[in-house]
DNA sequence: AACTCGTGGCA
DNA sequence: TTGCCAAGAGT
């Protein structure tokens, strides 16, 4: 790792501010500095890329104008303006930090980076995003742009991936931040990030600062940053029971925690947790599933095997094969069961991960 | 500290 | 297909 002069850290500043004022992206949440709009913008954008959050972030608004809004709005139309974006708790805790603003905050924001991580859902990245971007305050906002940026630019060879590195990426960048225009620095670097210092395919040629580019100087840019790899996702079956009664489809609520908490889907049982030999055959299926159900929600379905091409769907540490079965509901009780029957026109007014979308198309596709 | 939590794009 | 990456936070 390398170190800057003063002098060098006062160029860089000229140079990175000076193309962020020619060449910085005009997007939706840059029309001005309301805390309000940064932070929705900035929970839509972690771990996601800024052409899929606009139609969100556009829609959102609209909807959810205010932290009030935000704070009084049914969750259903929480999860329903989420839907399709991934990491729904993102959404859910948007809700309880906007409740908490208003009982413990008087609806005021605070306005340090320091104040605002005490908030549901604001970690040390989204507050400095805020803190430097509504409220002016000097502090380093550190996304993945800003370690790969850094990395390269200061050759850090620090693994990213460990959770001990960003204070060092921190202090590095409180360094280098300009006291008068912290927001638009942090931003510049974002810009960077995803134009000229990309992960893949950077352009550090024709970079505005390439000249502070050490790793790109010394030819080893596609070195940084240092980051471990993650484990692969693990291959998990399930079988989806599209079972309807009266013409209406069964549809399930997720629990309220893990994987795709409180949306909707039919009712997806995991194979490992029906009662299989190692070496089931097609037909002891169908019975499983139709145990399952008894044995669980007091509910007599009988399944078939729908004969079509298993749905793939993979999430970032779970790879899931689905297989399709049909099934008729006979009597319909569903006092123990968690879900509802849906006619398929108000199917779509039901909040539903991708994977559920996957099944429909498989099961009728348009 | 390591694991959980979605989805789309791209080579 | 596979693997990796994209404005991370909670537990």
């Amino acid at each position: 790792m390398i170190e800057w002069s003063p002098a060098t850290i006062s160029a860089f500043q000229t140079t990175l501010l000076a193309w962020f004022d020619r060449e910085g992206r005009d997007l939706p949440w840059r029309h001005d500095h309301e805390p309000y709009h940064i932070w929705v913008s900035e929970i839509m954008l972690q771990q996601t890329q800024v052409q899929t959050v606009i139609p969100y972030y556009e829609r959102f608004m609209a909807w959810f104008p205010t932290v009030t809004a935000l704070a009084q709005a049914p969750e259903s139309q929480l999860l329903k303006a989420w839907e399709g974006l991934g990491y729904y708790s993102r959404v859910r805790n948007m809700q309880r930090c906007a409740r908490q603003l208003l009982a413990d905050y008087e609806g005021q924001w605070p306005k340090t980076a320091t104040e605002l991580t005490e908030l549901i859902g604001i970690g040390p990245y989204t507050a400095g995003a805020i803190a430097s971007i509504a409220f002016n305050e000097p502090v380093p906002a550190v996304d993945g742009n800003a370690f790969r940026v850094f990395s390269r630019l200061l050759e850090i060879d620090a693994d990213i991936a460990k959770p001990q590195t960003r204070s060092l990426f921190e202090k590095v960048i409180a360094r280098i931040i300009p006291k008068d225009r912290p927001g638009d620095f942090n931003q510049a670097i974002m810009d960077l990030g995803s134009s000229y210092m990309t992960a893949r395919n950077p352009d550090s040629a024709h970079s505005p600062v390439k000249d502070f580019n050490q790793a790109y100087l010394d030819g080893k840019e596609l070195d940084y940053p240092v980051k471990t790899k993650k484990p692969r996702p693990v291959p998990v079956d399930y079988v989806a029971v599209l079972a309807q009664a009266d013409g209406q489809w069964l549809m399930t609520q997720r629990p309220s925690n893990g994987m795709l908490a409180n949306l909707w889907t039919v009712p997806l049982l995991k194979v490992a947790d029906l009662d299989l030999a190692e070496d089931y055959l097609p037909a002891d299926l169908e019975l499983a599933i139709q145990t399952y159900f008894q044995q669980e929600y007091q509910l007599r379905v009988t399944g078939f095997d729908l004969g079509l091409k298993p749905v793939k769907h993979t999430f970032t540490h779970q790879k899931w094969t689905i297989q399709l079965f049909g099934a008729k509901v006979e009597q319909p009780d569903l006092a123990y069961f968690p879900g509802k029957l849906v006619s398929t026109a108000q199917l779509t007014t039901l909040p539903m991960p991708k994977v559920q979308e996957k099944i429909w198309d498989r099961y009728q596709p348009k």
